[in-house]
DNA sequence: ATTAGCACTTAAGCTTGATGAGTGCTAATT
DNA sequence: AATTAGCACTCATCAAGCTTAAGTGCTAAT
């Protein structure tokens, strides 16, 4: 048999049988939530082999570190290393039943007419079709392009700041002002900086504003005056971790991890919106799905659980991140396809809507 | 003694040691929740009374439907009826402390700069306070009446509109219009609305605008006919259920219920968002706090919690209600201040920021 | 009217022993 | 040399039996 290593000296790499074995092992495992047995196995499993010779596979595999026993009798079970394995040879990853495709295409649909709804839109799909928690990122407004700034004025010294983005993010603030300004004012402020800066990113613009206000200090224009004050009251820490997060429930419900303990953290860990914020910005330097599979997994709490995560964007940027909190014995073959599709969808779903 | 009733002859008007043997029984359930026992009860209970003295009043007790037993022996538990006249004894709730006024103020400061962010964070702090689920409800946007409206042009054929009400809800939403409208033309547009339906609640400007539709079929006026059309996608069936539901993990990690099939029915029961609204939208016809103990409610799921309403509003209207949702066994004398206390904040911050 | 006393009930905790699934090791078999 | 059968051992799980503690209702004494 080509490819056949032999046993006990190679580390990381078994013959096909011992994959097979270990692939029956996580299979039986994720179904059942069970520690696996030597006789199970050998039923089971296609090969016929016996018990005995099950025995020894395995035992080969809880000394390379692929298997635990939960107490000294009782069957056995994956390791994150063994998942990491399996989760790796997947090369392709399993096709996508038609129904669910239908599904996922239909958030496009659903009235979303503004980003942020379609995002919610994907979380809800997300924690539905895998019953775990989903998590979405909203794009990062600091680095998205201006489309379109306005102010309305709705009340004395109150004004309405509304933000459009190139990726079509759309954010209201109501700021104060204490300079009665009229409407057909702000009309030209709002046109003055839609002309310098539409396309400029806002991190850019914030910069550029400050700036102005070093330099241009003694300038006695009124119009830029105010432009760059409003402007800064505008584009001023606007940066509301915005992170969608769905199905908890369905996360304390599915967990096998009975225990309060560990309940608990995994609440607590939630409640970290930045520490998890600042995974999923990580996710965002490549492309395609990435899979943390227990221990990877930096958030504390979260450890006993894998995340699934996949970008999205349009044409020019990846813009944010979708993804799946579960137990570590999930079922990647069905799981990793649905995260990947999301994302695909919403990429198409938002270029097709992004104004550039 | 004066006032004090016959036993046994009176359905619903017990002496006062009975009333204080009921008293007793609740605190011992809501602060252990379990069963309470007549020794017990004889020991903590200030009187000194004898087990078997209180055997005899908890057993009147039991036979008007105040109290209840889990299993033959094993001490009772009170019923909702017992939690209903414990409630409704509650003449004078008990003050808030300093420091919990404290918190509950501080929501007005949390740079919430619109009425939606208000309404969140009061949604996180009712959580946070009772470490239960928070309900909270945004202004009814169709009885809200128009402060301004605004249509911005993003790009060939889409429009944002942008509406703001008097009580200081802010909607954002994209419509398409195959016409090619300049600026100019949509701020002429916004110009008409604004004036003509300043101050109009929402569902009359519908109404309006559909009757418009109907009579004005011939006229030529490119204006009104286009701000008809625009006003008719601003303004209809504008209202997503808007409800902000917090702390749900809260309640699944306190219940004292462990079984499986009652925290399902929970989890179910908040899926239903717009049971929930029906049910929050009446406590908004009487002002002051609501209280629904276990069966009282009607949402099949939460027959099992009390939900605790009180309504929020500025100078003319009634606008939303927040609450709480917890087991029936809940502190009711420390929630029902934090719910009453935190309502009539929201009502003063939103007061102050109203535009009328 | 209150209380003490007693017989009775029951959940919960503990021990015990049987069962079954699993293991590692060794020796026999292929 | 690889596979398998056999065996002794481990341990979770379950049911049965037993005890304990907390509770009840009732009656008779106070």
């Amino acid at each position: 048999m080509r490819g056949a290593k032999k046993k006990g000296t190679s580390e990381d790499l078994f013959d096909q049988r011992t994959q097979q074995v270990l692939q029956g092992i996580i299979d039986n495992f994720i179904s059942t939530s069970e520690p696996v047995g030597s006789r199970t196995l050998s039923k089971t499993l296609g090969l016929s082999l016996s018990p005995a010779t099950i025995r020894n596979i395995m035992s080969d595999l809880s000394d390379q570190g692929y298997l635990t026993q939960v107490h000294t009798s009782g069957g056995r079970i994956p390791t994150d290393k063994a998942y990491r394995f399996f989760v790796d040879s997947l090369v392709v990853a399993d096709k996508l039943p038609e129904q669910l495709q239908k599904n996922i295409e239909e958030i496009s649909y659903q009235g979303a007419s503004a980003v942020q709804d379609l995002l919610i839109n994907t979380s809800h799909l997300l924690a539905g079709l895998t019953k775990f928690a989903s998590l979405v990122t909203a794009p990062k407004t600091s680095l998205s392009r201006l489309q379109h700034i306005e102010f309305i004025k709705i009340s004395g010294d109150r004004i309405l700041v509304i933000l459009v983005t190139k990726s079509g993010l759309i954010k209201n603030r109501v700021v104060e002002c204490q300079d009665q300004l009229s409407q057909e004012f702000l009309n030209s402020v709002s046109g003055f900086l839609n002309e310098k800066f539409k396309d400029h990113s806002l991190l850019e613009i914030r910069k550029q504003i400050l700036d102005s206000m070093v330099e241009d200090k003694d300038r006695y224009n009124e119009l830029l005056a105010q432009a760059i004050r409003l402007g800064k009251k505008a584009f001023e820490l606007d940066q509301p971790v915005e992170l969608f997060i769905e199905g908890q429930t369905n996360l304390l419900m599915n967990q096998r991890l009975h225990e309060e303990e560990s309940k608990n953290s995994l609440i607590s860990a939630f409640e970290q919106k930045s520490a998890i914020m600042e995974i999923l910005d990580q996710t965002m330097e490549n492309q395609g799905t990435r899979i943390f599979i227990g221990l990877e997994n930096e958030l504390s709490g979260l450890q006993e659980c894998s995340l699934i995560t996949a970008c999205y964007g349009n044409k020019h940027n990846m813009l944010g991140t979708i993804g799946v909190i579960g137990p570590t014995s999930m079922d990647y073959r069905r799981i990793i396809p649905v995260v990947d599709y999301t994302a695909k969808i919403v990429s198409q779903t938002i270029t097709s809507q992004s104004y550039d």
